[in-house]
RNA sequence: GCGCGGGUGGCUUAGUCGGUUAGAGCACCCGGCUGAUAACCGGGAGGUCGCAGGUUCAAGUCCUGCCUCGCGCACCA
């Protein structure tokens, strides 16, 4: 049997660092899970983080709420597991390893060894992984970090390359030379959505260039941003249906700035349209020309023997290409064909010579120029427009004909911040374009909390898809399991099995591989080693790159089983996963990748929920990062008000999609507000219960039976908690929790224990206290267990000291479908849950009936102000008008209001007269314009009694509108005179208006009790400030002068309620040193002895 | 440049289908209540609802343009 035992002050961090331990020795998590064994799975899947960073208070957020719908679910019946994950690979890692050995290149990484480099990288990948376990377990966010996915492990490399497998034997993964961002420092090319980590605003040189044909004395202007690709200028592309115009220098310019420039009678051609933008001279224009006429002019090289011609007949000449627009530039592209995405598929197109002038390390190659070559290209930037002004005589001078700062976004490397260079080379690609519509398809099916990002910034990436650039030069990560002849004849490998079987296979035909043994490392160096042999007899090398680090995190939903290598196919019953929950900034990330590899690899979506979160943000409005700095580290509050105010807060700040301005006083506020007040409830029931032994199974007095508040109470909690499931069940977590609040703080602290303390003060046993303690017992239980999967500790205390079990073993209150037999995580039998439910009876009445006792309550205390009548003060009566019959409060009411009597007064016109407003809906149809100036008529009509008399007769007509008794709203007031009050409950048609009046006339009687009552409160504060048991007894002295006669009757009261064993009360003056109050101009004195 | 989401007292925010006086919380001031907690109740002060137009009897809400913040896309020549 259990009895609760008394709870005691709050101190909410050691109460959550007791749980932990207690957690811990129960294998708490793991019950909660074994508990739900036999239901229908609900599948989540851990986006793996990577440990090489410190977690900050944002990946606090993303866990709260992975956390928040896996507990829900468990209680709900569902079985939940939760595997934890570990995202390995990758640049980042890389970066952060260079940094410590400096090495800041691919060369002296490969002097320094790529095993010890890897081995080191392993090693980095843990740097913080104790840190993300302290603040994992820290929080309570139930994870499996015991058996987690990791993604440098080999059964979930070998995964990947399974995966990788059935890609390229659908033809989705080929080998492709393109123009890709690069990154000449970290040696790496970059997919779309890296690059789009890194775009920043950079002010860079912009060059007009003359570019002089070859048979004629006039030149074609051209522009570029990047003047270090000049040198690989190869041709000039033009808009077939672009007007040019040759124009003829008039006269020099004033004022020119910078460099370049042109001679008096030299001519030029570019876009008509981008003269007045261009062109700095006056010219005269002497002939307007179609592009299409210009197509095939040849030109002289700006940097004559930097590209070899080859046999390409189109180098150096005009081409076609429809999209040159005219919108910026001269209408004129300069072509450098491997450094930009259209110049190179021009130059396949019609034949250009395809040479690099730039090595991979972002440096020019020798024999460009004297001045350029072995530098780096974003240096040269200046050298180039030197060279094109003419201070060379290699080159034809004065070629440059203005220079312009360019302000743009440029693509930046994310991790070194350089920029990034647009390269064409050599790179693995998934063919995503292929797959296309099956992705807008499986992605219709997702559910997106937002909807919004799903439809809109989702479906909007996949709607510009490309083929996803797969393959990175770096040396960290999946390594790509394809090996190639010199023929180009290529082999994908799929497993460890099938690299031992090739192994062999190219042992026997005779070449030379060391051992490959079923352990082997999956890693570079090791799978460098192998030489496969190609069917031809040839050997085959690895393509010497490893994977996207993102590709390793789409794997997670079957790598993490080791499909198909696992023999237990845990995979097949866990796919698609029901539920994935990251920040938005996953949506070009995981999410994308996520469907992009099971879409290729399984034809299917990944996950059939997505929530996505908003971005978190310091109290200023500023996104938290790292180089910022304003990082709020989750230990201080942790440490301070506890995870459970810091999980609460977190989901009521806002919306879980929108950006959340972290405020760490909103921490305080919710653990003061919300923590506090649920603390203060139970310990009141705790205590209580623990001082009379309260039983919580004795068998409870039926609902039916107990007092008018405790079924208000009980009927509050059903109807609250059925709004809170809805809330969490279409994704308002913010709105649910938010009202759970307000009933814990307003309904239940606020009214229910206020009103309920007296019940539980009483020593004797009776039915009304133990209603009263069933009632609380019931309460707090199921606010336990909603509250436990949003804050898990705090009611979990209370939940074992009320029940002895555990509250995370509880069953969801308001049922739990995924016990059903048949259901799964999408499909249950909505009348089977309802049985599930376990809610207390619901009495909507009884609800309206209470809310309107609760305002006339309030209207009292507002009554009283205003007539300037303390509140210890009784009135003799006070009179309720018109409203429902609130009889059976009449007690209640009355010790709020601190009247003698309660009456009810039918007639409304001895306090009240009524008011006309138009109802502005019904009128103003038939109004219209004139609808202001009826409701002015109205407001202003002196009689309203007798005007509303005749719209009911429907004699009324203003303004020449018939007015009906729908088209007005009557509203009550207070007669001058009264002391009185009116409360409107409802709106519109069930509007109800409801006074209340007070009697403000004094007698002997009344001033009596109210002056005992100021005397009571004074002992009692007393009381408290010497700190008094409650239980103790006091001796009490009173000192009146110009006092109202106490009668004995109250002095009687006094010593009562100040557990006075003995007083005394005096007309004299009080000696010196006593304590005294005034009050309507009686002077007090008293003191306080405790005996 | 294109798209999405914001902009409401000092701060955090609610505001449904366009409807009467824009609602809370924190902080501030005054008063009250309390064996009721870091609480509670009443009152006060504090709002050009980003700006400007428009539609309408009526706009925080709908439309247009602009400003601004965040995010994403495209930024090529």
């Amino acid at each position: 049997m259990v009895r609760p035992s008394a709870a005691g002050d709050l101190d909410a961090v050691s109460l959550e660092t007791a749980l932990l331990d207690t957690w811990k020795n129960e294998n708490a998590f793991e019950s909660s899970i074994g508990s739900s064994k036999d239901g229908a799975p609900f599948i989540f899947l851990e986006g793996p983080p990577t440990a090489n960073g410190k977690p900050g208070i944002h990946h606090v957020v993303a866990r709260a709420y992975k956390d928040l719908v896996c507990r829900w679910k468990t209680m709900e019946g569902f079985l939940v597991q939760r595997k934890g994950g570990w995202d390995t690979h990758g640049l980042p890692v890389e970066i952060e390893v260079q940094k410590r050995l400096d090495l800041m290149s691919n060369e002296s990484i490969e002097e320094f060894g790529m095993q010890a480099f890897n081995d080191a990288c392993r090693e980095s990948v843990w740097t913080y992984e104790s840190a993300w376990r302290e603040m994992t377990e820290r929080m309570a966010y139930w994870v499996d970090l015991d058996n987690p996915y990791v993604t440098l492990d080999n059964n979930y490399v070998e995964s990947c390359w399974w995966a990788l497998k059935q890609m390229f034997d659908k033809n989705l993964l080929y080998r492709g030379h393109k123009v890709l961002p690069y990154c000449p420092q970290t040696g790496t090319s970059y997919s779309s959505h890296e690059v789009a980590l890194g775009y920043k605003e950079v002010e860079e040189p912009s060059v007009y260039i003359k570019f002089k044909l070859t048979d004629d004395d006039a030149s074609i202007l051209a522009w570029t941003t990047t003047p270090w690709t000049l040198p690989g200028n190869v041709g000039l592309a033009v808009g077939p249906e672009v007007t040019y115009a040759r124009c003829r220098i008039r006269e020099e310019p004033e004022g020119w700035k910078g460099r370049g420039g042109a001679r008096v009678g030299e001519e030029l051609i570019l876009a008509k349209d981008l003269m007045g933008e261009v062109l700095r001279h006056h010219v005269d224009i002497i002939e307007e020309i179609p592009g299409s006429a210009l197509v095939g002019r040849s030109y002289e090289p700006l940097f004559p023997g930097a590209v070899p011609r080859g046999d390409s007949d189109t180098a150096w000449t005009v081409l076609s290409a429809d999209w040159v627009t005219t919108t910026d530039g001269t209408g004129v592209v300069h072509t450098a064909v491997m450094y930009g995405e259209d110049d190179y598929n021009l130059g396949m197109e019609v034949g250009l010579p395809a040479y690099h002038t730039v090595g991979m390390n972002g440096h020019f190659v020798p024999g460009i120029h004297p001045q350029l070559d072995g530098r780096y290209v974003k240096e040269c930037d200046d050298s180039v427009m030197e060279i094109l002004v003419g201070q060379n005589e290699n080159v034809s001078s004065g070629l440059l004909y203005r220079e312009k700062s360019y302000l743009h976004d440029y693509p930046h490397c994310w991790r070194t911040d350089h920029p990034l260079l647009y390269y064409a080379m050599d790179s693995w690609f998934v063919r995503m374009t292929a797959v296309k519509e099956r992705l807008l398809e499986f992605n219709d099916g997702v559910e997106w909390a937002p909807d919004w990002v799903g439809e809109g910034r989702f479906g909007e990436w996949i709607r510009n898809v490309k083929d996803w650039a797969i393959s990175r030069e770096r040396y960290w990560g999946t390594p790509l399991p394809v090996w190639r002849d010199e023929d180009g004849n290529m082999k994908c490998i799929g497993s460890i099995a099938e690299l031992q079987e090739e192994v062999a296979k190219a042992k026997a035909a005779g070449i030379e591989n060391p051992d490959c043994p079923a352990d082997v490392d999956l890693h570079r160096p090791v799978v460098d080693g192998f030489t496969l042999v190609s069917e031809h007899g040839k050997p085959m090398k690895r393509e010497p790159f490893v994977m996207d680090c993102w590709f390793d995190s789409g794997c997670a939903p079957f790598a993490q089983w080791h499909h198909p290598f696992d023999e237990e196919n845990t995979f097949d019953s866990s796919f698609p996963v029901d539920y994935i929950c990251e920040g938005v900034d996953q949506t070009r990330g995981w999410f994308y990748t996520l469907l992009a590899v099971s879409t290729t690899v399984f034809d299917s979506p990944a996950y059939k929920r997505c929530l996505s979160l908003g971005l978190i943000l310091d109290a200023e409005g500023k996104k938290m990062s790292k180089s910022k700095g304003n990082i709020v580290d989750p230990w201080d509050h942790f440490n301070r008000e506890g995870a459970d105010a810091t999980r609460w807060y977190m989901v009521t700040a806002g919306a879980p999609w929108n950006p959340l301005k972290f405020d760490s006083n909103g921490v305080r506020e919710t653990y003061a507000k919300m923590f506090l007040t649920l603390w203060n409830v139970y310990r009141f029931h705790a205590d209580y219960a623990a001082l009379d032994g309260f039983d919580p199974e004795t068998q409870p007095l039926p609902v039916e039976e107990r007092s008018r508040l405790d079924r208000w109470i009980l009927s509050k909690l059903h109807t609250t908690a059925r709004a809170y499931h809805e809330g969490f069940t279409s994704w308002n977590f913010h709105k649910a929790c938010r009202d759970l609040e307000d009933f814990i703080v307003n309904d239940l602290s606020n009214w229910y224990v206020r009103r309920s303390r007296r019940r539980l003060w009483d020593e004797a046993e009776s039915n009304d206290k133990l209603a009263c303690q069933h009632t609380l017992h019931e309460v707090l239980i199921t606010l336990s267990k909603l509250i436990a999967p949003v804050s898990p500790f705090m009611v979990d205390t209370i939940h074992r000291n009320l029940t002895g079990t555990s509250v995370h073993l509880a069953d969801w209150p308001v049922g739990t479908p995924g016990s059903i037999e048949g259901a799964t995580a999408d499909v249950w039998d909505e009348t089977r849950c309802e049985a599930t439910t376990n809610l207390p009876p619901q009495d909507s009445q009884l609800e309206n009936e209470m809310e309107l006792v609760r305002e006339l309550a309030e209207t009292g205390r507002r009554i009283r102000i205003d007539a300037q009548r303390r509140q210890r003060l009784p009135c003799a009566e006070g009179f309720i008008v018109a409203g429902p019959n609130l009889e059976p409060y009449h007690d209640l009411l009355s010790e709020e209001l601190n009247v003698e009597t309660i009456s009810i007064e039918t007639d409304l016109d001895r306090f009240q007269q009524i008011a006309l407003a138009v109802n502005f809906r019904a009128l103003a149809p038939k109004a219209k314009g004139d609808v202001n100036a009826i409701a002015n008529e109205l407001k202003g009509n002196e009689d309203p009694e007798a005007l509303l008399a005749d719209i009911k007769a429907g004699n009324c007509i203003i303004m020449g509108v018939a007015i009906e008794e729908s088209d007005v709203e009557v509203r009550r007031t207070e007669r001058d005179g009264f002391a009185a009050a009116t409360v409107t409950l409802g709106e519109g048609d069930e509007a109800q208006h409801v006074s209340l009046v007070l009697d403000m006339q004094d007698t002997p009687e009344l001033l009596s009790k109210g002056l005992a009552r100021d005397i009571t409160r004074r002992i009692q504060s007393k009381r408290k400030d010497l700190n008094l048991e409650i239980e103790a007894t006091i001796d009490v002295d009173v000192w009146m002068t110009n006092a109202p006669e106490l009668f004995a009757d109250d002095q009687e009261w006094i010593a009562k309620e100040t557990r006075a064993s003995g007083i005394a009360f005096n007309s004299d003056n009080a000696p010196e040193g006593t304590e005294n109050f005034d009050v309507d101009g009686a002077h007090i004195s008293y003191r306080v002895q405790s005996n």
